[in-house]
DNA sequence: ACATTGGGTCAACCCTGTTGACGTAAGGCG
DNA sequence: CGCCTTACGTCAACAGGGTTGACCCAATGT
């Protein structure tokens, strides 16, 4: 059957239960699914009886459940940068691009746990990464740089808010005891055996918080200063 | 049944086909297994089959799966930092930590997949801490501001070598999609309207490497750059 | 030597993704 | 209008996964 997954479908008819398939519905269930009740709850059986079809008709749309994943992770991107324009900074659009791309994942945290470290290779990450790597080609960098510094950048933010994704997608009682752990375990800490860890005590319950905007500040630093124009 | 996983065992008994258990030996068994053959090979049966034991023999020693995992990250943990000591130069010994960090997780991507984004609250963590935020006292930041870059920098690491670990952690097919998407689907755009991404072509198919270093060489720079003393 | 019980084994359950065969109805075409 | 093709929803089946409860033997403390 090698699963063809062909883009124009016309001879949809509803399902057994009368829903109308298509790529786009079966997405949004997933992610609904996820969302709802967690990223164990998606599976090919329990979708498809959320969408009311027998599960194997979601190889008519996707080869696999790792085609679905990719999908879902496009679609969270188109989401995040939709009505996206650069503007003429170059470093404030990169950094508004950050912005959006980890509160996109933060809106669907249980989803973006699982794609985010995906290449989909589809629409909405093809033009995203296009974005992108034309910013920094404005900034004056070579093709080879822009493309290397492109990629260094777009993997540390995503890379950070996947952290902050999975952060959110634990259990209360365990991002409690994350707290906790900052709160209580390091602050009766010896001071002579943790001299440097006594001498910033009082900043340490902070240490919980998501440092996402502090290492995105750090890297468009040294980006700018690199930059061979400004 | 409750599986209780006692500490000590005195009654242990060889199984039939010779071999002692121990929590060490499964832990290293696991470890081994990921190393020779790919990290989907972790699964308790196969365990079973590799120790020369009944697969559930494991759960008189681990929980479940995934006590399991917390163990093989625990150990993980300990051998990447063990015998480190961080030098004069600040910069020098921040990224020694952020390479060993990593080694340590794409030695063994699958469970450092399941388990990195976790905080422990343990000896070895509490203990990189304190050296990491030593370093930067020691840079001549204040406290708050130590406190503060060295989460973002921590993060930044931590984050870069989960997201490289749960690449290597993928299935060999998914792995090979990933590298295809940039060597085909980013090859044959449109000039017209993807331009930005027609310069750079001959840099793309290096997208699928880790940007891991040269995040953490402009992360250090802008930490240099910020440094009161040099 | 005996009673206790830890721990290795076995069978079973229900989950998962994926496949190939099957049939029905939708759409193109005469 | 009605036939023919075939897209696509359905079904049954397979291999593999984690986990459980019952079983029973032997290692241990007395």
């Amino acid at each position: 059957m090698s699963t063809r997954v062909p883009q124009e479908r016309r001879r949809r008819r509803p399902t057994r239960s009368g829903v109308l398939l298509s790529e786009d519905l079966i997405v949004e269930t997933a992610l609904r699914l996820i969302g709802e009740h967690g990223p164990e709850a998606l599976s090919v059986r329990r979708l498809g009886a959320a969408l009311g079809c027998d599960p194997t008709a979601l190889y008519r749309y996707f080869h696999g459940t790792d085609d679905l994943v990719l999908a879902i992770a496009d679609r969270i991107i188109g989401d995040a940068m939709a009505g996206f324009v650069p503007g003429a900074d170059w470093v404030v659009s990169l950094r508004e691009m950050a912005l959006r791309v980890r509160a996109g994942y933060l809106a669907h945290p249980r989803a973006a746990a699982m794609a985010a470290h995906r290449v989909t290779g589809r629409k909405s990450e093809i033009q995203a990464v296009e974005t992108g790597i034309g910013l920094l080609l404005s900034a004056g960098f070579e093709p080879a740089a822009a493309a290397r510094l492109y990629l260094a950048f777009i993997d540390t933010v995503l890379s950070h808010a996947a952290t902050d994704a999975a952060f959110l997608a634990l259990p209360l009682q365990q991002r409690q005891a994350d707290h906790r752990a900052w709160s209580n375990v390091y602050q009766d800490l010896d001071p002579v055996a943790y001299p440097a860890l006594t001498a910033v005590r009082p900043a340490l319950p902070g240490m919980a918080d998501s440092s996402f905007e502090e290492a995105v500040d750090l890297l468009l630093e040294a980006l700018a200063a690199r930059a061979p124009t400004r």
